[in-house]
DNA sequence: GTCACTGTCAAACAAACGTTTGCTTGGGGC
DNA sequence: GCCCCAAGCAAACGTTTGTTTGACAGTGAC
């Protein structure tokens, strides 16, 4: 090919990229990482997405862990920690697990910017690369004590025993699940998780699901939940 | 050090290894690939961990990915693969269930090599590596659809839709949640995993929880099912 | 003794990796 | 004109990766 050919293909795209090299970088960065992980992409794989130069890693983020830790510094927290709004107010315990779920499943209605950020947070708790510094700041540890304090609430304790913490770990692991096992489900019931409606019937599913593990372990305590009934 | 102190050192070594070159590469294999993965284990260290030659992995397994499609072959099938023995069977749900959460507990009551091997096994089924060819023989497909089979039977229909599909999940969930975040649980709450006590508690936890929403999702659809109660 | 075979070893191999270098470009300030 | 500086580029750097090589020691058969 004529040099002056890649010139006049390159001439449209000059006006194109209004975004800059950077940000290139970070959204390739983002799409990379979160689908297979920090050791599998590359740096060339990385620059070749962004279409950068090679250096361009080095110039603007020193490295590459420099890059991943500013993608994952760039994206939002997990989806659990909507359990703070939830749990300190006043709402019954239905209500409670309503916007919990909420919580999980919100980034899925959204695009594929927000599902990739969850995959990262999910990726980093799963598999912490060490690069990113926060040990627990992205937040396993204090929404599991909102949870644990939401259900204490409910059945009428003083203090979280085990087989509570036990209910807690299985009430979040359900939302959990639904993001790790994404991909499997998907393949194994296509459309499960695609669109709106479909996601309303999960988030109803879920929080009927979580209220009855709540009351029957409230059923195991002879505890009565007031205020909730499993529809 | 002097060349011959190496061999000095090693002389009670050649005594000890009873076991070969082969099978020492069979365990550090299954060891280093559970814990970290396929790509982020370097073939130095898989024979720095065996005590063997580098060229013994191309020598007994052709390459790395020979030792290890090896290794994964020689593990046991997914716990949950337990569920295709209480499925057919006319058991009451909440036996069913048992079995099936038991299937799950049972690795964590045995040595690290049954850890191991389930690790491995999630890995490979969150994160493919494409070298085991099994696309769903490791069977994902086959246990959603018995315990779709067996909820049908205990809800009374003759086909699955769509909430009884997530139904499924959730009470899979459960279950494959307790081991991807094995690690991160024992983090948050150390030992809750640990001893065959606690093991009990989960295995009675667990059923009482999968009881609890199996019979959610009867109330919602108007159907009781017999046999059984949330205790 | 010689042959073939098995197993082990240090050394080297090409390729891919993350990173750095030195140079060029384009535009604004003086 | 000049200098400066951000930005981008090809090329090379040194290291680590997975793999292969050729030599060496041990063993049993003939």
């Amino acid at each position: 090919m004529h040099p002056l050919a890649v010139l006049a293909a390159h001439a449209p795209d000059s006006a194109r990229p209004v975004e800059d090299a950077r940000a290139r970088l970070l959204q390739a960065g983002l799409k990379l990482f979160a689908q297979q992980g920090y050791n599998k992409t590359s740096t060339r794989e990385l620059t070749d997405a962004a279409s950068v130069n090679i250096a361009s890693i080095s110039y603007y983020f020193g490295d590459k862990a420099g890059l991943y830790r500013a993608v994952f510094s760039g994206t939002r927290g997990a989806p659990e920690e909507h359990i703070a709004l939830y749990a300190g107010r006043p709402l019954t315990l239905s209500q409670a697990l309503r916007g919990f779920y909420a919580g999980f499943l919100e980034p899925l209605k959204q695009g594929d910017t927000a599902r990739q950020c969850i995959k990262l947070h999910f990726r980093e708790m799963l598999e912490p690369t060490g690069l990113w510094a926060a040990r627990d700041a992205h937040g396993i540890k204090p929404v599991h004590d909102a949870l644990v304090a939401l259900l204490c609430r409910h059945l009428g304790l003083r203090e979280p025993d085990t087989a509570l913490n036990r209910l807690a770990i299985c009430l979040a692991g359900l939302g959990v699940q639904l993001h790790v096992c994404l991909d499997v489900h998907d393949q194994l019931l296509p459309g499960i998780t695609d669109g709106a409606a479909a996601l309303d019937g999960w988030a109803d599913q879920l929080q009927m699901f979580g209220l009855a593990m709540v009351q029957a372990e409230a059923q195991r305590r002879s505890v009565t939940v007031h205020g909730d009934q499993v529809r």
